[in-house]
Formats: C-alpha cells, structure tokens, sequence
DNA sequence: AGCACGCCGACT
DNA sequence: GTCGGCGTGCTC
C-alpha cells in the first residue's frame, strides 16, 4: 500500500518555488511539513518563512527527511486542494527551462495577478521590560511620534498600510528602526488576495405549504411568489413587496429553506446576448471544417492547424464550429484573442451562440472577477473561455481545443518576465492534455507559416470571401510626388477625392494613423533644438486639448513652451501630424463630415472602446480616425473606404521585423473595407511606394511577400531560421549600462566557445531608445542555431540572479 | 526585494 | 571610542 511511506513518525520535507523575488540560482527552497499540515503535497500553495520575510510558495516535490539538514517549517496554506495540476506544474517547468526564467514567476502565471496572497506586516509595541525604558526614552523625534501614535492605538496596533498612510513612505523605516531597537514587534499574516462572495437565497421549503393553517395572508403570497419565481435573494424579495420582517418571520416557521451559495462576479455578464443560430458553412469553410474535425476525432500525430483565411473569409464561424465540435464531446474550448476591446463582435458572436456557456475573461476585469472566472473554469462550470494571453494559463482540465485569433499579433507576446508567447504556451499545453490547436490569421506571422511550409503545422487556406464579396481595391498613393505638386497637408489629392465621393454617398470611411496627439515633435527654428523629454531619449509630442508637451514613453508632462527652452527664440514650430491635426486638418476639409477620434486618449474606461466602435457602427459618425486600434478585427458593413495615412512609418525602425508588420498593418486595414455588398476601396499612402513590403500589400499577395520576406531571413539569420536572445543592461548611469552590458558579452563570449553551430553575437549597443524614465539600456544580441545549448548555458551563468539585466528569447521587437 | 553583517570616515 | 555610511551576500 502506498499510503505505508507515509506512516507516523516520518517527517515529511517539501521544496516550495517561492513566488517572490530574490538574488538565487535556485529554483526552490526546502521546508519541513508540520504533522497538521501533513495532507500538503506536489501542487499546492503554501505559506512560508523566507529570511525575514513570510512568502507564497508553491510545493514542487514532497519527500522523506533525509535527516541531514534542519529546515524552516512550512507556515500553512491558503487553500483546501491543491492549486496546481500536474499539467499546470509539467507547462510550468517547459516554461521555465525554454525561457530561461525562474520556475516560481512561471507558476505564478496560472494565478490570477500572479499570487494570491498578501502578506501584510503588523507592528505593535513590545511587553516592555524596564530596561528598555531608557532606549525608549532616548528616542529622536521621528521615532517618538511614530512611537506615541501606535501607543495611543492600544492593543489592535497597525498594519504597515496604516503606517504608510499616516507617515508616507518614511513611516516604514522608522517602524523598522523601532523593530530593531526591540521597542515594537512585526508580525506578519499572509491574507488571501481574493475572497469568494457569498449570497443567501430563500426558496419555498418543500413541506411549507402543507402547514395552510398557520400561514398569515402574507406568508402565502411569499410563498406563491417564490414557487413562481424560484429561489431569491433578500434584494429580490425586497423589491418584489416582501419586507425583511415578512422573510424572518416565515423562515422561523420554517416555510422556508434558507440557503447560502457561492456568486459569481462578473461585470460581463449583462452585455448584449441575443441569440443567433449557427450560419451554414460555405464550400471552401466546409472543406476546412472537414480537416479540423478529423483532427479533434483522431488525436494521434496530429499537428498544430495554421488557418490562413483572408479578411473577410469567414474564420469565425470555423472556430464557433470547431468549438461545438470539442464541446459535444464534452470538452473544453479555449479562444484566445490579441486585446478584448478590440476584437470587434467575436465575443457577442459566441456568447449568441454558446450562451452562459462562455465566459469572458477581460484585462480590464477585477481580480475579484477574475478569480471567480478561474474558479469556474476549474469547476467545469464553463465550457468556452475567450480571453486575452493571459488566459492561456486558466485551469483548464479536459481541453480539446485552442483557438488563436488572429495569431500574427504581437500582444501574444508578454513583454514582463518571463516573455512568453502565448502560441507557444497554448501548443504546450494542448500537447500535455491533448487539445487541438488552431491558428488563424489573414497575415500568418512568417515563422508560423515556414513552420507550414515544413509541415510543423497543417496549413488550411480560406481564399475567398464568404458571400462572394470582393477584396477591396487598393492604390498606393506616392506622397514625394504629392510634395512636389505642392500639397503640404497629410491627405494626398487621391484621398481627398475618394473621401468626397464616399461620403456624398453616406457610406462610412476609415483612416489609420500610426501616430496619437497633435504634432509630433517640437523645434526651433533658429537653434534647431527638438524638445526632449527630461526623462527619456525620444521628443515631445505636442496635445492641442491640454496645450502641453507630453512623453509617450513615461507620460512626463509640461507646458506648451511660446519661446524655445534652449535660445528663447519665438521662432518655435509644431511639426509632424498626430491624429488631433488629422481630424482637425479633416474638418476643415469635410465641415459637414461627423469625424470620431479613437486612440489611447478618448478609449478610457471599463467599456471605452466598445462605446466609440457601436457609435461608429450605429452610423453615428461617417469617418473613424484612429491609431492601429482601428485597424483590428472589425466587421463595419457600411465602410467602403479605408486609408492609411503614413503607411512607411513602421519602415523607418530599426526592427528585422518591420515590412512584416507594415504588411500586415495594411493588409488589416485593407481588410476592414468593403465587408458588405459594396466593393471596397483601400488608399495607401507612402514616402516609399516601392518597397517589397508596400508592393506586396497593394495586390494582398501574402504568398509574394512571404517569399521575398523569407528569403531575406534567411539570408540575413534570421527567425524563423535563428533563435534571437536578447540581453537589455540597465543602470541610472550611462557609463554603467555600457559596462555592464560589455561584462554580459564577454560571458556570452565564454559559453559560445564551448556550443558548436552558428553563434553571431552583436553589442554593446545602445537601445534605440537609449533612456527611458531615467534608466539608460545597452543591448546584446545573440543569434544562434542552437537555443537548447543556450538556454541550459544560460540557465547556469547567474543572469536569473543579476541585477539590471533581462532576457528575451526571440522578443517582438529589438529596439 | 529586504535585511544583516561588516568595514571605513566624522563625531563625542 | 562609536555612530552610521552603504558595499556584499544570503534567503531552505
């Protein structure tokens, strides 16, 4: 019998990852496990003492003492189960060792907000002995007051929240000092972060009515009114005319059954659900629903699923479809999503079809919300959870398939540690519990589509649009000429002739500008000088409604200046269009036109973008003027045209990645136009109409542009071809950053001796952005052939443990 | 990240 | 002689 290892007497020792920071190369720490806490094992959460401080852990392995060491004890535990599947800890592990990150902040992202405790420090003063009375007497002034306050609060104490408040951030060194001086104790409690809500429900007990005889006229109407409406709570019955009073006292009779459960907090809940009926599946969606569904049917040697349907193909009914599919044979579906918020209807599609079947997981939800969502996913109360990367890491426990929308965009990567992409984290898991994956997108990112291409994925194409509509018609508009002929503004005379022509035929328009605020940077004609942010490497962007400079990397903001800062010279000029002169520069073009804005300054708020989109969709407005949020996943049947205002402007960056995402950026906005029965018409417009990436996108030719594209990553090393690990060194002073970033190359120097294959190392290079919020970055970047060798060598060459640097494998972008 | 230990300069 | 600066090292 198994349970005999484990008879009385043997004490019990656990290594727990301990989810806070620290300066180690471990990945775990060992605990002795108290006889009461002797039911803890692999997975669970626990509390636990670590030097000073108490912390969350989570138990990687339970063992036998060995006898050979003392540990520290276990502290208790926040929960009745364990926390983690063996699935969650195996996906855990993967994560950690690919990228190279500590196995505790892997595991913590299957918590939601990464922990779920708080650990709060309670000081109260000490038992005083009379020798300490001098000390106390000889206390400084700060220390004093700190003192005589926590005094006159008696027993009860305060917690460090209390003090902070009351103090500022100063109150915390003097409790510490007093903790040193033993004049005052710490203690510290670990709360959980989250608590359930609970509600109470009274329903008509099941032998109530028989008792008619003692029943007042009242009573029966409650009881009537609960058989009616079914079990209710206290508001209800409230609002429904029945008081307090009335419940109380039918209760006692006992006509009713008072019940407390569990509620679900979920802001979502409330939002449009009219219901819709599954659509009939074309030919060509058919054919691909056909490959998909022999997929989920016989899971040996299967692939990942690499759906490349054009804009407009109908890819969300495949993946309502295939989720049907892995819900009739009682599994669970998962659809991940770039950004809620910005996903157009595919939330309200599902939610039409599958009903309180779905649940939405939102960045912008509560963490209340979120653990409450977790917790029903846990207890298989939902069957289809749509959410963005984050809720990859849900306690998913019999997935049968995982959906990536859109799966080319970049917010699937994290850009906190540990950096993982959420297609790679879904491919993991979908192996361990063996769900299908599908991945879809009209621009496939270019490593998604070589690994087709080698037949790592199964590659399903979608090449027409669904009800016979066309792609739009796209034109490339040369602005080197439109500067030539005299045309100073931002709109070339091709637009401005096609934005005539559509609204005089009141058919709605959509116009990307990759840039927010009003004028892009500020500077002096005399001395040449561009307004920097004292803060950060980049220029100020000038905001006409606040009058003010602001940052858009650490939000530092200043006045509008009349006379440069540098020369005092009134020769000061505003240059470079953001999307506040693009509207304004509209306006007066188009006085009659009704032009809504979108960018992150009017999208605030729990439902900001949800507002603007049904405004602009209820027709509201003709024009929507927005940065890359316009550009997403939107089905409006009324825009027939879309442009794009500085379609080259991603071009300029020094990013191996940009024609991808030019590509990509204008094959998406080309795609919003011309949904309905109109065909639609695409403006681009381009210092560089020439280039591959701008050529490529005007005929919608992904094929053409993954071949030149592929080629170049080939020959340059490339991803899909290279592995790219990249070290940022920071430090307050340049100097600093440079050197430490050299101390970084000269290790990676070290272990590339001893790992054969293609190694290309570059740097110390300054970050294109050299300073951000006061912190100055130097990069080094690796390329290599052989990410396993480099991901053990780096494992053990202390970067987990160093201060100021992080690593990226294979990071969205290298500036 | 905290916190302790420890090794040197400005004060009683 | 000692108070306190923050460099270095540890957390089972």
């Amino acid at each position: 019998m198994v349970l005999s290892s484990f008879c009385r007497g043997d004490v019990m020792l656990v290594d727990v990852c301990v989810n806070t920071v620290y300066k180690a190369d471990t990945d775990w720490f060992t605990y002795r496990l108290p006889s009461e806490l002797s039911h803890i094992d692999k997975g669970w959460r626990v509390i636990v003492p670590f030097g000073p401080r108490t912390a969350e852990g989570f138990v990687w392995a339970k063992r036998a003492d060995d006898g050979g060491a003392t540990y520290k004890e276990v502290a208790g535990t926040p929960d009745e189960e364990a926390w983690f599947t063996p699935e969650m800890l195996d996906t855990a592990w993967w994560m950690s060792r690919h990228y190279v990150a500590r196995l505790a902040s892997c595991l913590a992202l299957f918590i939601p907000g990464k922990s779920g405790l708080a650990i709060q420090y309670h000081y109260c003063l000490a038992d005083r002995p009379e020798t300490l009375c001098d000390a106390c007497e000889g206390l400084a002034e700060p220390e004093r007051v700190l003192y005589d306050w926590l005094q006159a609060r008696g027993g009860q104490g305060a917690l460090a929240a209390d003090i902070q408040e009351r103090f500022g951030e100063a109150g915390t060194l003097l409790a510490r000092k007093l903790v040193k001086l033993g004049l005052v104790n710490r203690q510290s409690e670990a709360v959980r972060r989250s608590k359930e809500r609970f509600e109470t429900v009274y329903s008509a007990a099941p032998g109530g009515t028989a008792r008619e005889e003692k029943m007042t006229a009242k009573q029966a109407q409650l009881l009537a009114w609960l058989a009616a409406q079914g079990p209710s709570t206290p508001a209800r019955l409230a609002a429904a005319g029945f008081s307090p009073d009335v419940v109380k006292r039918a209760c006692q009779k006992g006509l009713l059954d008072k019940e407390t459960r569990r509620v679900w907090r979920d802001s979502y809940s409330e939002l449009d659900r009219t219901s819709q009926p599954a659509v009939a599946l074309s030919g060509a969606q058919q054919a691909v629903f056909a490959r998909l569904r022999a997929g989920l049917e016989n899971p040996a040697g299967r692939r990942p699923f690499l759906l490349h349907g054009i804009t407009g193909s109908g890819k969300t009914e495949i993946y309502m479809e295939a989720a049907a599919q892995a819900l009739a044979r009682n599994k669970q579906a998962l659809v991940l999503i770039p950004e809620i918020g910005l996903t157009g209807q595919l939330v309200t599609r599902f939610q039409a079809r599958f009903h309180e079947r779905v649940a939405v997981l939102h960045s912008r939800l509560s963490l209340a919300e979120r653990y409450d969502t977790w917790e029903r996913i846990r207890q298989n109360t939902v069957d289809i959870v749509i959410g963005p990367r984050s809720a990859a890491f849900a306690p998913f426990q019999r997935l049968g398939l995982i959906v990536l929308d859109e799966e080319h965009e970049f917010s699937y990567r994290q850009e906190e540690m540990p950096g993982y992409h959420a297609r790679e984290v879904a491919i993991a898991r979908a192996e361990r519990q063996g769900a299908l994956v599908l991945l879809g997108s009209a621009t496939p990112d270019l490593e998604s589509y070589q690994w087709a291409q080698e037949e790592k994925y199964e590659l399903l194409t979608l090449p027409e649009r669904v009800d016979g509509a066309e792609l739009a018609d796209v034109s490339v508009v040369d602005m080197r000429a439109e500067l030539a002929s005299g045309n100073r503004g931002v709109f070339s005379t091709a637009l401005q002739a096609a934005l005539a022509e559509t609204l005089q035929k009141r058919e709605q328009v959509i116009i990307l500008l990759n840039r927010r605020g009003y004028s892009t940077f500020v500077m002096c004609r005399d001395c040449g000088q561009v307004v920097q942010c004292p803060h950060c490497s980049v220029s100020l962007v000038y905001h006409r409604p606040q009058q003010s400079l602001k940052c858009h990397y650490c939000g530092h903001t200043q006045a509008a200046p009349d006379v440069c800062p540098a020369c005092q010279s009134r020769r000061i000029r505003y240059f470079g269009t953001g999307t506040q002169k693009a509207v304004e520069e509209l306006e007066k073009l188009f006085p009659e036109a009704r032009i809504l804005r979108m960018d992150q300054d009017t999208t605030g708020g729990k439902f900001g973008h949800d507002k603007l989109l049904n405004a602009f969709r209820r027709h509201e407005y003709d024009i929507l003027l927005g940065t890359q949020m316009v550009s997403k996943g939107h089905d409006f049947p009324a825009v027939t045209l879309s442009a794009i205002l500085a379609a080259d402007s991603l071009l300029h960056l020094p990013d191996f990645r940009s024609a991808e995402r030019t590509f990509a950026l204008i094959t998406q906005t080309a795609g919003r136009s011309g949904r309905g029965q109109r065909r639609g018409r695409v403006i681009v417009q381009s210092y560089l109409p020439e280039h591959p990436a701008i050529v490529a996108a005007q005929r919608q030719d992904y094929e053409a542009f993954f071949q030149t594209e592929i080629a170049l990553r080939r020959a340059l090393f490339y991803p899909p071809f290279a592995t790219l690990f990249l070290l940022t060194c920071q430090h307050a002073e340049e100097p600093g950053a440079q050197a430490l970033a050299q101390v970084w190359r000269q290790k990676l120097q070290q272990c590339a001796a001893a790992i054969e294959g293609k190694n290309e190392l570059y740097g110390p290079l300054p970050s294109t952005i050299a300073r951000v919020k006061d912190v100055y970055h130097y990069i080094v970047l690796l390329k290599t052939d052989r990410p396993k060798a480099w991901q053990s060598a780096l494992r053990t060459s202390g970067i987990l443990s160093a201060q100021g640097v992080r690593l990226d494998i294979n990071p969205f972008r290298l500036f």
